[in-house]
DNA sequence: GATGAATGAGAATTCATTCAT
DNA sequence: GATGAATGAATTCTCATTCAT
């Protein structure tokens, strides 16, 4: 619906690759040499359609925001209750689903992304997130659950790798959709105790 | 009686200061010419003390590891009750306790780490970590609630330092002490559900 | 109408700059900024044309190949003979003529083209013409009289720069064409005792 | 007799294992640490024993020129004949003789030998030698045979362990004293020609 | 007779970037 | 829309050398 150039889309194409190898290997590592090797393209074709390697980074930032904002939108329209902030987690993992390698490719670069200018737009939409979760007054340990449920939904799939090269863990690994369920039934569950007194669980 | 290297300790004072710009910037944008230059040496020096660049992360990653090990030692050593998870929480969080920068450490450089060789060393040891506290025929489901209740202890640290920049949750920001007592209670809400069937949460 | 490349052939023109200086100081003494600064050029500009300083070496060893192998290729079609033993004598010493720095080069670059993959494939070539001189079952003195008759033909013009640098016998150095006829004298005649019995000369 | 340290003497292992090493891979490319770590030495411990690089280099060269310098020395009171040339032979042949390494040696470093003015004392004394195997009024091309017989004695090792290295010729190698006597007749074969009118052998 | 710590100079190599075509 | 050629700045790393101890 948005899309800029419909077909033939060498910008598209880099946005792809590149996101691929970040997440692979990191932003610093990633030369642009390797994005253009494997596009089948010349670095100098990059910069036709990228004023610098930053930009590059930031069209993939972008590019995840999307469904983010959507749902901080929708979320700011309402009025609180636990309900609201289930609604939200579940609409945040709907806008991760099927973006694994986006998401590791925010998990792995968190350095380069905090430090270039591209970095505060995404964290402030992440705290705006979380913020939408708290409800009014939160404690300090009410935001810290709002966060960590969010990052739970994120973080299910590099666990699910991890065991998948773990020869003790690998054989009753869920599949994606399992997997799926796993992260939103933890997410909620931690979120579950934001805004409840702590129980004496210690 | 003023030396110009305090305690001849070169080789520590190396280690901290990378840390801290490893932290700071991330590996591979930290070079060893500004180690070098904050700690007052040449590069040269840097090579006198370790190998490679490499060998310099390597050292500090080993540095960390001592408190998880003894963690995972003890560990072993026990019958696994629900006890026991929440013990191993208690020691890996002491463990961590005051060592936030390598905290960040670790949590910038992910990508790196992983392909450093030193990465799988590390990685085993959390996975030792986290097998202690799954219990006998562990779900998957079991294995993401304590992966995420350890990362929760460090992650902590990381949502503060988030909330404050943020001119709304700066205000009321706990102490150093009060944060790790959040950390804490978290993580062991988090984990006390290993081992329990879902309640209908969803 | 003069551009600063005269033609365009950057890739040539190195090779022939780090032939001469390689010959002149050794490959291991010519550093990249030497071989770019004559170039008029920038270290980089040579990382466009080569992907490293070895392969520069290759590129040269390369290209004083071809008139080997084609002595090599023409040597083996025919039958054995004292009179293609010459004729592979003289094709070689053709080949090498108008080659000095060529032959320079290899003379004192021994080690390094040795160690250095390139130095396998160029031995290779070496023992093969020697081969082709010898005959069948030959002994190891054959072997010996062969290599050293080729020998004779690169090394003529390293004792006759040699002598350009001792007065005593400066004065009637022979020019180019003569030079050369001396060495293929010379060679041949070593060559000539091949498969015969040591005639008691010692 | 002529040692200066009698015994524990680290000077002269020093140069032993400098030599070894430089024959193996070349002047440049051997580090004083390689060096030094072969004697289970700190580097500085070499600069105890040599001022510089070089003056292993020099050590080395001076270690080999006496037994050239008797030859000299001897040849110089003689008459010439052929006969004496043939001695000179045999004397520099027997000097050599258990001296590989140190052959290889000055094989492989040619360039830098000749660069570092140890270099021209070296060159000096073989063509001396040279000298004293040419007799009067030498022609170019007497010259020429003169260098190359003296070099044929020192190349013979090397294409010894050419064909070491080769399977067809591997089989039959003769040991180290026939080879010896190989090299012998074949520098006095070449040896032969000199002073002789060319006999129309081209 | 030797070491431990450090240096200064320089090496090869990589990379993002530019620009004429 | 893209390429070929090139650059400038930086990076990791190596090395001969020095010197206080």
């Amino acid at each position: 619906m948005t899309t800029q150039t419909p077909r033939g889309d060498t910008r598209a194409r880099i946005l792809d690759v590149a996101m691929e190898l970040f997440a692979e290997h990191g932003y610093e590592k990633t030369s642009l040499r390797e994005i253009a090797d494997r596009l089948g393209v010349t670095k100098a074709a990059l910069y036709y359609h990228f004023r610098t390697k930053e930009d590059i980074l930031a069209g993939i930032v972008d590019s995840m925001s999307a469904p983010i904002e959507d749902a901080i939108a929708w979320g700011e329209q309402q009025e609180y209750s636990p309900g609201l902030r289930d609604e939200i987690i579940r609409r945040f993992a709907e806008g991760m689903a099927g973006r694994q390698p986006l998401l590791r490719f925010f998990h792995e670069n968190q350095p380069t992304i905090r430090e270039l200018a591209v970095g505060s737009r995404f964290k402030e939409r992440m705290m705006a997130l979380t913020r939408l979760m708290q409800g009014p007054e939160p404690t300090f340990e009410d935001r810290v659950r709002a966060a960590i449920s969010l990052m739970a939904i994120n973080v299910t799939q590099f666990i699910a790798e991890a065991c998948a090269d773990d020869p003790a863990s690998a054989a009753q690994l869920p599949d994606e959709s399992e997997r799926r369920d796993v992260a939103l039934r933890v997410s909620l569950d931690i979120a579950d105790r934001i805004g409840k007194p702590a129980d004496g669980a210690q």
